[in-house]
DNA sequence: CACTCGTGGTA
DNA sequence: TTACCAAGAGT
């Protein structure tokens, strides 16, 4: 073999040690994380965190979630915390981060393992998949990460990386055997929780959707896309439809203490169990002026302004009505949130800002923090 | 498979 | 401002 043609990337030897030995110097380093040379020096990682994390990270940036992870295993350090506490409290603390089901299916995954595996996270895949909120995604990750067994895990990240890297014609979703299929063939069976993380990290900082940094790559020379000048065009999508517009009312009703009137969505749904201002449905556009008479009751309803929001799947305009009252007892199922706790509610963002319209300052914490 | 399900940051 | 997108899961 000449000299030259040792010098070529060959994929099924140099993939996996290009990519760790950039993982060891340029890792992030992330507070539910086991550094590698934590890990080298023996350190194991709380299956724990790793679960709350990657719960937390579905769909959801590091940035955001660095401040919910430090608060929740702050308020509850361990799962048998977690599966203790009221349900409420932890809607509350997960309010602002969005997809509410996770929340919903952490608590109850939580009770499964604390009161039905001994307090013990299984350490398999398919266990782990068994679990409420845990999908193929997740159960691989924690498979890999929190227990080192040679899982393929496959994220947004790792499907940008790898589809590049071949040149996979195929779009999403189809192209995911595709990709596990590769991933197979190169997963390391010495590391494989620092694989995936370092795939994952590649995919973050250097091999991102718009600008990838090829130049700092450790995979570039057996990179199909780089030696084409085609990176960008992947991964390969459907179009994506637009979104509907959905028009409603909030009715922010402001007692003389500063309390203000909340109710309960239900558990399943938009917005599943978090709190709300009553209001009206939220529907499809209409000419017809927004009907005062879905107001919770009779008051003198002023109208503050709008305020927007956009879904995931729909864009959402709502006419704020504030209505000032010296006393009025709370309908059925509705309470009085006092000035000082409507902070610490359970409201979503789209929440957050009907409020701020009416009473501006409201949902800013003030003085001490609550629960 | 297609659709539902949040939010905030970025170009 | 619009559009895309970020460690996906459940139905």
């Amino acid at each position: 073999m000449t000299r030259a043609a040792e010098q070529v990337f060959d994929t099924s030897r140099d993939f996996a040690p290009a990519l760790i030995g950039w993982y060891d110097r340029h890792h992030r380093s992330l507070p539910w994380r086991v550094n590698p040379d934590e890990r080298q020096q023996g350190v194991v990682p709380d299956p724990y965190r790793v679960w709350l994390s990657e719960i937390m990270l579905q769909q959801t940036t590091v940035a955001a979630v660095k401040a919910y992870f430090e608060k929740f295993v702050r308020l509850w350090p361990d799962v048998v915390a977690l599966a203790r506490a009221e349900s409420d409290d932890v809607m509350k603390a997960w309010a602002g981060l969005g997809y509410y089901s996770r929340a919903r299916n952490l608590k109850k995954c939580a009770e499964i393992v604390a009161f039905e595996h001994g307090g013990r996270f299984p350490d398999t895949e398919a266990g782990l998949k068994a679990l409420p909120g845990i999908g193929d995604y997740t159960a691989a990750a924690i498979a890999a990460i929190a227990f080192d067994r040679p899982a393929v895990v496959v994220d947004g990240n790792i499907e940008r990386v790898v589809t590049r890297f071949l040149v996979c014609e195929t779009p999403l979703p189809q192209a995911k055997p595709e990709i596990r299929a590769f991933l197979s063939t190169v997963l390391p069976k010495d590391r494989p929780g620092d694989f995936a993380q370092a795939m994952m990290d590649l995919g973050a900082t250097v091999c991102t959707p718009k600008s990838p940094a090829c130049i700092l790559c450790p995979l570039s020379d057996g990179c199909r896309a780089r030696s084409e000048g085609t990176q960008t065009r992947f991964p390969l999508k459907a179009p994506k439809a637009q979104k509907p517009e959905r028009v409603g009312a909030a009715f922010v009703a402001v007692r003389g203490d500063g309390a203000v009137l909340l109710r309960k969505r239900i558990e399943s749904g938009l917005l599943g169990g978090m709190s709300e201002v009553p209001g009206t449905a939220w529907t499809a556009r209409q000419d017809g002026q927004t009907e005062v008479e879905a107001a919770p009751f009779a008051a003198d309803w002023k109208r503050c302004g709008e305020i927007r929001h956009v879904f995931t799947h729909f864009a959402l305009t709502l006419t704020v009505y504030r209505a000032d009252l010296a006393a009025h007892p709370a309908p059925e199922d509705h309470w009085w949130s006092p000035r000082d706790q409507i902070a610490g509610e359970a409201l979503p963002s789209v929440m957050k800002k009907v409020v701020e319209k009416a009473i501006p300052g409201a949902t800013k914490a003030r003085g001490k923090a609550t629960s």
